[in-house]
RNA sequence: AGUCCUGUAGCUCAGUUGGUUAGAGCGCUACACUGAUAAUGUAGAGGUCCGCAGUUCAAAUCUGCGCAGGACUACCA
């Protein structure tokens, strides 16, 4: 009874405490609340904000808020829609989003014109397995405006499931009016730049030995034979052929080597044998210096005499050769197939080789020009001894470099009549050779792979066996090497005689690596590596594509070639169409309905600059001869450089943007780094030679997406990850933040499920429960943030000390966004809210938001913990934009004090800089590892926390840790349930002190004798130490010499006192009375019921707020311990009454266990 | 073959201008905490910092030579 008197007085005086709990949470029943959730879902998220952001027409408003004249010029990169997105198209454009999100909310205007990339070979090939057709079948089986339907129609397939991905992933970028590359006038932008480019005389044509695939059957660019992955390790049949000198060759070697009884031969080698019946040359290199040798062929065992460079001879007459240098041992040759042996028998100098004849290898057809000059030796200075004989095989009509010498050495190409008389290669253009081969090859691809279904002999192997019948074969062998394959087909490519249309932009070269050095390449490396290297090695660009579906070279030629014109616009087009009709070229203008200078879409729609309709086209010279299309189609890869203007339909619209440069060149753009050389280079080739300029000041080059195994994703390995799942699963928000903080966007990214996982739970579900927190007793107190702001210098240590941190945070941030830096920025972000809101800040504070009344103290809580849930969302918004933004709502909908609907309107914080405090965060740290050392001890005396003990000594370094200490002490001693914390100032009889040389410190002073030194100091007793802090300076006798050491060279610390229980982290000491008073068991006890009340009170569903009756069986052990902490229960668990009765019935009385041995029962009952 | 990037705990990665005792997260083991609770704390196990040589009083860090993986370059026969 004493205690039900006791506590009904209390309830009385306790009401100032409670009664504002209940009215608050009332009052606000009608007022707007933080939305409180039952769990994190992150899709659900996404979706629910991603619906807002299109009912409010969030990005529009991100957009036209911000001013017209501060542009942050972005350009996107066009994908192709004829295929499927994969996730590295997720982790492509969350970069791009990132930054552009980032200058949004820095005030930019950041206009984002989604595109297309129409054309192309991938369109056609998609579109001619579709139609089961080839390319041969075009304009027979197909007209070609059919077939260019079809790829108008294929090329945006998945525009539905692009724009989807792009919606999902929360990638803002304008897909309302996107540029598009088929149309009009985008072509007659790339028309405008590419008349711009002939009227500087920077386009040729050429006949020029060139990358071609048959297998797409058209040839291409250098830039698209450097696309990651087009060269392979393949195994070919390679043959060391035999050839055969005349007779001017013969009997110098047999004078040489003064004997003529031996047939003497040229020994080449090759790795595509199918050329060698193309073969019109051997080259040797005249510096060196070749040998005769004395041998007998592998296969037919007859003796041979060949000709090889002396540097490797050793390695053609490898395995089965064993040297000799008698006559007599070739002569005991016995014929086997094993120890052949070989006689070096003369030696001449490669010069001296040259100009001699040799019979064809494989005489199947002869060059149809000056055939007599074929078949000699020639110099080249490229020959070298790394690999091979020696002696190069020469085939004009498939090798660049070989091409180039024969012509030099007035050697022929291997080019014979076809039917029309045309000159041709022995191979056609679909990678066949042609019938002049006879039964035997004719008509069989040069390369297998060309083949659906393959024989089981490539023409290779075929060669090597009739040269081995034929007594011509040194030796064959299977050889794996490196060799292009066709970046569309995955076909081998070959090098192939094709006439065309070429950039000259060698020509810009010196301007284009000047120009590259102003632009900002992340990683760095990448510019003055990879593309610097790149430029240095310029190629022209070939432009011509013989395909169908593509913008076409709008060159018209007299037949001659002598007179050419280069059409730059429609309106143009039209006039020389007049022109054509007026003398009779052609019966009417297919422009006819263009109305020049009118720029509406529908006049854009009278005409159509595709192949199949300006191919009808005749023009007139001015000479009055018809002037006929060139066939070629241009490389898409230009297509997709002129975005920058093709986009706005420069110069025709839209002058000023590029000119007055409002939107060029772009500020950033950012891609993966295989379009090095495709799209950053095409944009910077054709910005250097049109405009003198950059086309990006900064280009973010990323790496691959890899599979967990580090291995390459693609849809044959089956480990390609489906992006739409992936976001579906985890959302965009943990998926994106997920790719950049794991891996600097240019290193690769093993891309792994469980680390999304650890994200969500991580980040996400640590964020999400800080805001929950926060949520929870805002809406209890009503917080909404009404209140005046709480100076900083009246808050608490805490506070000052998260809003220290949230103001570095924003700093550092800002920077790495800068930088361009992503991956730092999230890593920042991430660790202030897992280790410093979270398990610091809100773990130290939780009582001031449940506990106490709505005083200052508590607003300040709630002001600082709202302030970072603000801040934090802003500047994690670029990388979270969806997440971010529900918390910004969540928070700014109850308070209101930001006047922007979305977190992507706002404006990126400014940092406080007086709001940083390094004291404070050092203070912070003392508290943190003192925090940690005392719990430390606490386990390894297996003294739980809520057992309270009396106090905890600290030796006191200094002045300044004596203060900061005391500035933290409440914070300790709360963390660690204990009730004081002694100052052990001048404790040297006490402590045992540690002295540690700095070597920073002492390094720059005494160089060498370092070791000695610091040997010395770590010896010190403790009197030399006290000395040394007495002093201020000690003399050490170092050889024999002495030197002065002062406590600025050293770290002193108490490591030890002798009898307590003692930690120790750094230069931070602590030690622990465990010693426990009845009074402190009791309150342990004490402490224990509050628990099993607490867990109790939450069993039953109660609401934090709601007041409670309490009944407790009564038990010997715990009477006293309950009597004497009566207040601080009722207090804790908001018990209204607490009565302890000699027994408790019923099914509210549950039975708890206190400690190890006590047991009672609890009832309790909601008041 | 050349250029560039990467190599640190079982896994993913930090590691400042060189400073001696190399860190974090995940995973594992044990314990604790618990009105943030699908959270949290503490402790433990786990390392040839790819190898070798050099510079230096001092190297994960700088230099050179290798090795492994990746990307890129190359007409390479």
């Amino acid at each position: 009874m004493l205690f039900s008197t006791r506590s009904l007085a209390l309830f009385k005086g306790r009401g100032k405490l409670c009664f504002p709990y209940l009215c608050a949470f009332k009052n606000h029943q009608s007022m707007p609340k933080y939305s409180e959730y039952k769990g994190l879902n992150l899709p659900n998220v996404a979706s629910e904000v991603l619906k807002e952001w299109e009912e409010n027409e969030t990005f529009q408003k991100s957009v036209e808020t911000r001013p017209a004249d501060k542009p942050f010029v972005f350009f996107e990169g066009p994908p192709s829609a004829n295929g499927m997105p994969g996730i590295h198209h997720v982790m492509g454009r969350a970069i791009k989003d990132i930054f552009c999100r980032y200058k949004t909310i820095k005030g930019y205007r950041v206009d984002r014109k989604a595109g297309w990339d129409t054309h192309g070979l991938p369109v056609e090939l998609g579109v001619e397995k579709e139609l089961g057709i080839t390319k041969e079948d075009i304009g027979k089986k197909i007209s070609v405006e059919e077939y260019n339907d079809a790829c108008r129609k294929a090329v945006m397939k998945y525009t539905d499931v692009w724009n989807d991905l792009t919606q999902k992933m929360g990638y803002w970028v304008d897909m309302e009016d996107p540029y598009i590359t088929y149309e009009n006038k985008y072509m007659e932008s790339v028309w405008w730049l590419l008349k711009n480019l002939f009227d500087k005389g920077l386009i040729y044509k050429g006949y020029t030995i060139q990358p071609y695939s048959p297998a797409a059957g058209t040839g291409l660019s250098s830039h698209e034979l450097n696309m990651p992955g087009t060269y392979r390790d393949v195994k070919d049949t390679s043959a060391t052929a035999l050839f055969k000198l005349k007779e001017r060759g013969q009997q110098l070697l047999a004078d040489i080597a003064s004997k003529s009884d031996l047939v003497y031969h040229m020994v080449a080698w090759t790795t595509t044998p199918w050329t060698l019946p193309s073969n019109t040359a051997l080259a040797v290199n005249p510096r060196f210096e070749y040998q005769i040798i004395h041998s007998f062929n592998r296969y037919t065992h007859e003796p041979i005499g060949v000709v090889v460079a002396k540097e490797l001879v050793s390695k053609v007459f490898s395995g089965p050769y064993a040297a000799v240098s008698s006559e007599n041992s070739i002569a005991s040759y016995d014929g086997s197939g094993k120890n052949i042996p070989f006689e070096v028998i003369g030696s001449l100098k490669g010069s001296e080789l040259t100009d001699l004849e040799y019979e064809q290898l494989l005489p199947y057809a002869l060059p149809m020009e000056s055939p007599e000059s074929a078949f000699r030796i020639i110099p080249g200075d490229f020959v070298t001894v790394e690999d091979g004989t020696g002696v190069v095989h020469i085939a004009p009509t498939f090798g660049a470099d070989d091409a180039e010498v024969a012509k030099k050495a007035g050697i022929p190409p291997m080019l014979i009549a076809d039917a029309q008389g045309n000159p041709v290669p022995l191979v056609d253009l679909q990678g066949k050779f042609v019938q002049e081969l006879g039964p035997e090859l004719g008509g069989k691809y040069v390369k297998n792979e060309y083949y659906t279904e393959a024989p089981d002999k490539s023409v290779d192997v075929l060669i090597g066996i009739k040269l081995k019948e034929q007594g011509k074969a040194f030796k064959i062998e299977k050889y794996e090497h490196s060799y292009p394959h066709c970046w569309r087909t995955d076909k081998p490519v070959l090098y192939y005689p094709l006439d065309s249309w070429f950039i000259r932009s060698t020509a810009a070269k010196d301007r284009m690596i000047e120009l590259n050095k102003t632009i900002n390449w992340k990683p760095a490396s990448t510019g003055i590596g990879r593309f610097g290297n790149w430029l240095e090695n310029l190629n022209d660009w070939n432009l011509s594509r013989s395909r169908f579906w593509g913008i076409p070279i709008p060159i018209w030629r007299t037949e001659d070639g002598a007179e050419a014109i280069c059409i730059g616009s429609a309106a143009q087009l039209k006039a020389e169409c007049e022109k054509a009709v007026e003398a009779g070229m052609m019966d009417q203008n297919p422009l006819a309905d263009f109305k020049p200078g009118n720029m509406s879409k529908e006049n854009y729609e009278t005409f159509d600059l595709h192949q199949n309709h300006v191919d009808q086209i005749t023009l007139v010279s001015s000479s009055g001869q018809p002037m006929k299309r060139e066939k070629d189609l241009i490389d898409v890869w230009f297509d997709s450089g002129s975005m920058p203007y093709a986009q706005w339909h420069y110069p025709f619209e839209n002058a000023d943007k590029i000119d007055a440069g409002n939107t060029f060149p772009a500020d950033f753009i950012a891609e993966g780094v295989d379009q090095t050389r495709g799209w950053f280079f095409t944009l910077h080739a054709i910005a250097t030679m049109c405009f003198d300029s950059v086309a990006y000041k900064t280009v973010v080059s990323n790496g691959l997406v890899l599979d967990k195994n580090g291995q390459k994703m693609s849809k044959r390995l089956g480990n390609a990850v489906d992006p739409f799942k992936t976001l579906g699963e985890y959302g965009p928000d943990a998926t994106r933040w997920y790719m950049i903080t794991n891996a600097q966007p240019w290193d690769n990214l093993r891309f792994d499920l469980k680390g999304l996982q650890e994200v969500q739970r991580k980040f996400f579900g640590t964020l999400y429960n800080t805001y929950a927190f926060f949520s929870l007793y805002a809406n209890v107190d009503g917080f909404k943030y009404e209140e005046e702001e709480i100076p900083l210098n009246e808050r608490s240590e805490t506070d000052r000390w998260i809003l220290s941190r949230l103001n570095s945070l924003i700093t550092e941030v800002e920077m790495a966004y800068e930088e361009y830096e992503p991956t730092k920025a999230g890593r920042l972000v991430q660790n202030f809210v897992t280790d410093e809101l979270s398990n610091w800040y809100v773990r130290l504070c939780r009582r001031r938001f449940w506990k106490g009344d709505y005083g200052k103290d508590k607003l300040a809580a709630y002001q600082t913990l709202y302030t970072c849930l603000e801040k934090v969302a802003i500047i994690s918004a670029p990388i979270a934009p969806f997440y971010m933004d529900r918390i910004f709502k969540d928070l700014n909908r109850v308070t209101g004090r930001l006047v922007e609907e979305s977190v992507h309107l706002t404006s990126f914080p400014e940092p406080v800089p007086s709001a940083i405090d390094a004291d404070l965060e050092q203070r912070m740290d003392i508290a943190k590892r003192m925090t940690s050392l005392v719990q430390a001890l606490r386990k390894s005396e297996k003294l739980k926390v809520r057992q309270p003990l009396q106090r905890i000594m600290v030796p006191i370094i200094d002045d300044t840790f004596d203060r900061q200490l005391h500035d933290v002490e409440h914070i300790i001693l709360s963390e660690v349930n204990v009730k004081e914390i002694e100052y052990l100032h001048d404790a040297s009889d006490v402590l045992v002190k540690e002295i540690k040389p700095d070597f920073k410190k002492l390094g720059p002073k005494f160089g060498k004798d370092m070791k000695a030194l610091a040997a010395e100091i770590n010896a010190f007793d403790a009197d030399k130490i006290s000395q040394l802090e007495r002093d201020g300076e000690i003399k050490i006798l170092l050889n024999g010499q002495e030197v002065e050491v002062t406590t600025d060279d050293v770290n002193i610390s108490a490591k030890d006192i002798p009898g307590w229980l003692v930690a120790a982290d750094g230069n931070i000491t602590v030690a622990l009375d465990i010693t426990l008073s009845t009074a402190l068991i009791e309150e342990g006890i004490a402490r224990e019921f509050v628990n099993r009340i607490q867990n109790l009170r939450k069993d039953s569903g109660l609401d934090v707020t709601d007041k409670i009756k309490l009944q407790i069986e009564r038990t010997s052990e715990i009477e006293q311990a309950i009597e004497n902490n009566l207040d601080y229960i009722c207090a804790e668990t908001l018990a209204g009454s607490l009565d302890l009765v000699s027994e408790l019935k019923g099914e509210a009385a549950k039975e708890v266990e206190v400690d190890g041995t006590i047991t009672t029962k609890i009832a309790l009952e909601k008041l």
